[in-house]
DNA sequence: AAAAACTTCAACCGCGGTTAA
DNA sequence: GTTAACCGCGGTTGAAGTTTT
């Protein structure tokens, strides 16, 4: 049998896309919507693989995605889901819509990893670097080739360690989680909002094919887009039509499967399309919700119910 | 100022799961 | 039921950028 290759390998362009590969991407996404990949290339003229295409779109061309510039709060999310999930990058960013699978997972290699591990060596086992670090970098690989029941009653321990070290974190900045319901994206004074080089580019091919007023949403997006300027040009969010089924469509899609996979349908897809347009993150919200519920008094049939809704249980199995 | 070392991140590769024929 | 193809995911790579010497 063997696996065919994804796509010819002869006359396939690899390598960094041009911007104007990307309008011609960006373009046919607005006339059809994301999906049926392997008819990019061709219907596009673009001398890339569907996957290429796929991927340029997901991790860098769709809207609503923020890039770089991790608070602490995403920071410490990644740090506790990642001790609760292992590497599954796409179901982490799952509850956090705005980013992608592979820009968390590069975070992590590149940051989190090595500050996490900078405090275990420190000695500095505050709670939540045990917690995360314990089970975080080492965790998932382990919880992985543990027997399944094993494995359960460690993730079922994880997810109290996660829980008590979330909520430690999260008292420490008591006014964060606002911070955070209304749009985070306003840098700190002093931060520097770092977004690929090419961000202004594609900010600006969205912008002429953004379709304005075609929607309801138009208005309000771009409005939220014009008050922050500055920080948020590359969201444009949810504000054409497209975007909406892109984000509900596209299975892998972050925002996509967090609303996918929610029991409520249209209501949670609804809240998270504008939470996307006011700019919260309200999967963080949700999760937020979800870690402090037991805290609230719901016991531990409440916890596994509670994580079905934010995700596809056999995520977690 | 130049070279070396280090860091970052966009993109590629290969595999597994799913689905349509 | 089998096969072929697509899609999505996670691991890895390497070019570009940044910092240090």
């Amino acid at each position: 049998m063997g696996r065919p290759p994804c796509c010819d390998k002869v006359g396939v362009k690899k390598g960094p896309w041009t911007p104007e590969e990307d309008l011609m991407l960006v373009s046919y996404i607005q006339e059809h919507g994301p999906g049926n990949w392997r008819a990019v290339p061709t219907n596009t003229g673009l001398m890339r693989c569907s996957k290429s295409c796929r991927l340029r779109w997901t991790n860098y061309l769709r809207p609503g995605i923020k890039r770089g510039n991790f608070n602490d709060q995403e920071e410490k999310l990644i740090v506790h889901l990642q001790a609760l999930l292992g590497n599954r990058w796409a179901a982490i960013a799952s509850y956090l819509p705005e980013r992608t699978d592979n820009d968390i997972k590069n975070y992590w290699n590149t940051h989190l990893k090595k500050k996490l591990k900078k405090m275990q060596d420190a000695g500095g086992n505050d709670g939540r670097s045990e917690g995360a670090g314990a089970a975080g970098v080492g965790g998932g690989v382990a919880k992985a080739a543990a027997p399944k029941g094993q494995w359960e009653r460690r993730l079922q321990t994880d997810i109290h360690t996660a829980r008590q070290a979330l909520r430690d974190a999260l008292s420490l900045e008591p006014s964060q989680p606002a911070a955070l319901a209304a749009p985070a994206l306003p840098t700190p004074p002093g931060s520097v909002t770092t977004y690929a080089s090419s961000a202004d580019n594609i900010a600006r091919l969205l912008e002429g094919w953004m379709r304005p007023g075609s929607s309801s949403k138009g208005p309000e997006a771009s409005g939220s887009t014009s008050s922050t300027t500055a920080t948020t040009r590359q969201q444009p969010q949810c504000s054409w039509d497209g975007a909406a089924s892109a984000s509900a469509s596209h299975s892998g899609g972050a925002a996509g499967a967090a609303a996918a996979q929610t029991p409520e349908g249209s209501t949670e897809t609804s809240k998270l399309a504008g939470a996307g347009a006011g700019g919260a993150p309200p999967a963080f919200s949700m999760l937020e919700n979800w870690l402090l519920d037991d805290g609230m008094g719901h016991g531990e049939a409440g916890l596994m119910d509670d994580v079905v809704p934010l995700g596809d249980p056999s995520e977690f199995f």
